[in-house]
DNA sequence: AACGCTATGTAACTATGATACAGACAGCCT
DNA sequence: AGGCTGTCTGTATCATAGTTACATAGCGTT
């Protein structure tokens, strides 16, 4: 049950904390695996658990009543949840939804004690300041792209945020590209069959190929 | 150049402040005015003042570069920035703009000395921490409104937010309104003349008047 | 009344969203 | 192999929203 203290001394968040810190952590926190698809948090839910990812990476969207969806960000390896910060720290419901996008490792602090830490050491103030600047800045741009930019160009740019170089494959569904973008099925297929007319893409079953990265970034 | 210990006292930020912090604030800050439509932030500044709404509005809004806007949230008497404290706490630019809505009066602060005071006064990141919430959860439910809502609902509950009952008029033009749901002028024209048509509202320059209430709430 | 500025109306076209359904592919079973 | 099943993709059609351009109307000023 207790965590081993490297591990805790590791995470950017308690980078700086003090020895009895680190021992207090260690001592009162868990470490569980959740397998690829699970929900972990719901709109209204009660965050009863604060967590860092310690391997794998969670999706946090929103999602209408019809079932339309749009990812906010992601949490990747050694990061935390900012909606989770607010969630337990202002003691108000979750505002959005969570779920693993692989298998996850995390760290789990159970709330009333990451309240309590947070009280009491600017330490974890200070990380906690930083990492919700650099998720709300995530929000914001997504708002950004939504709001602003046409959406063949959001396409463009999510293909390429995937694949690195010509030639290489990205593993994805055009449901999924529409969850993540926030629009509907039909409108990425619509859009991904002209980049393939064009040439900029090779289209299977569940794969994207890159094949012009210029005519995508072009867009 | 001293600024009124009892108008800093009544200020929600500051309201569990000891008196030496009190007197700190009091004797570092100042009392500015802005006239109506000045620009009091914009996208990639550096943020060097902190301040509170005494009297009037800002607005907090996103713009492209073909000038497109979207409202994020407006700030309104007593109330401070959540994007600035952000800025002025990790370091960042700005990440919007900003501009007064009415005629302002406004405390300011020096920024290093703000991020000092909250470094030190946890009643103040208390109540960072609880402004910064309610903010966040604006800009979510914009996000929310501008994904998942028709424009005719929006619209709707715009013109509800504005006009209370049934004979209520609000000054505002077809574009600000654009502005402020972050979409086109004609958009807005088109809307509001069904609107006109089916007697939800009575249109003229510059003004609107709610004429059935329970038209718009069944958007 | 004439002017100029701003607000609103209208039209035509493109982009995006929604729904419904058909066809194609992969994995699996027999 | 052949056929079954669930998922993924393609296509069509219609509704809503965004863009551009230009016309008209209101209102204050001279």
């Amino acid at each position: 049950m207790r965590v081993d203290i490297q591990l805790i001394k590791n995470l950017p968040m308690f980078a700086g904390a003090n020895a009895s810190l680190i021992e207090d952590i260690a001592s009162n926190t868990s470490i569980k695996m959740f397998p690829k698809g699970q929900e972990l948090a719901y709109e209204g839910m009660n965050s009863e658990w604060f967590f860092i990812v310690l391997s794998g990476s969670v999706r946090v969207y929103k999602m209408s009543d019809t079932g339309k969806e749009v990812t906010l960000f992601n949490i990747h390896e050694q990061q935390s949840c900012i909606l989770t910060i607010f969630s337990i720290l202002s003691q108000k419901s979750y505002p959005a939804f969570a779920s693993t996008q692989t298998e996850l490792t995390a760290l789990m602090i159970p709330s009333a004690l990451f309240k309590k830490w947070a009280d009491e050491h600017s330490i974890l103030r200070d990380y906690i300041f930083q990492s919700l600047s650099g998720r709300l800045t995530d929000i914001l741009n997504t708002f950004d792209q939504v709001i602003f930019q046409r959406m063949d160009s959001r396409i463009a740019r999510f293909i390429l945020e995937n694949c690195e170089n010509e030639g290489d494959t990205m593993n994805i569904t055009h449901e999924q590209i529409s969850h993540e973008l926030g629009t509907n099925r039909v409108v990425i297929s619509r859009i991904l069959e002209t980049f393939s007319a064009d040439s900029a893409i090779t289209l299977g079953r569940g794969h994207i190929t890159l094949q012009n990265k210029a005519y995508l970034q072009s867009k």
